[in-house]
DNA sequence: TTCTAATTAGGAATTATTTTTATAAAGGAT
DNA sequence: ATCCTTTATAAAAATAATTCCTAATTAGAA
């Protein structure tokens, strides 16, 4: 049986692009929970990892802080401030589409996909 | 005042490095125990980010997992199984030095440092 | 449609991970 | 030795994520 597009899938996935800039699973909890209160946590939780599951949403692992969820789906990496915690897509600056492919050879995985995490200070904090 | 080097400072350190590869908190901990039964997990932690502050250790965020820590400090990479969980380095393969000078120039973030995970089916689980 | 079986949600509890807090103890400086 | 600061312990709290059971919902068959 396929899989099924209840309601609390579709607020799971359209709180992910509203919120868009990477929201943590307890922000998006907190969204939906503004306009339908009675989602539950469990419910945010297991819809998230199964979108991503899905191909429809991105996962990202954040050091010192809680996964964070994607719904752009083109390759890209990330940034963080290791001051304020901002976490930030890094704009213009191609994918290493290659990369994996390097990587693969010297390793003998099959390789599936990479991320990149840049941490550093942010221009705000630089001050 | 000068950082104190603890008995148990000492046992974390020394436990990371027998270990090798890439121990949780949780399995420095275990290791301790075996042989000091006494220290407690909020010291592990503790002492676990303090040698990561002070650049004795590092610390790799992993994808659907704790973090980890590593003896080895020479910049290089880490891949993972995405069927066994298997975390290891990947070896043979030179660290980008320039990359972080390079995505400096795109974002105006002071750049500090940067991460990457590989993830992909070892040898073995492709069996 | 209506029925049926499988999936999913709800709600709470549980597990996992990490940090904090309140003492107590210990090391270094004076 | 005395003072001051750092660190340890132990427990609790905070944070993050998953699991369990039952009831409700949904897709697809009839």
């Amino acid at each position: 049986m396929a899989k099924r597009n209840t309601i609390q899938r579709q607020l799971v996935i359209a709180a992910v692009r509203f919120l868009a800039d990477h929201p943590t699973a307890e922000e998006v909890y907190d969204r939906i929970t503004m306009e339908y209160p009675d989602i539950s946590k469990g419910t945010v939780y297991r819809n998230l990892n199964s979108l991503v599951e899905s191909g429809l949403l991105g996962k990202v692992s954040v050091p010192s802080g809680a996964d964070r969820f994607d719904h752009i789906l083109a390759r890209h990496y990330h940034i963080k401030c290791i001051h304020c915690g901002k976490f930030m897509n890094v704009e213009n600056f191609d994918y290493f589409h290659d990369l994996d492919e390097k990587v693969a050879a010297v390793t003998n995985y099959r390789m599936e996909h990479h991320d990149i995490v840049f941490s550093g200070l942010c221009p705000d904090c630089q001050k």
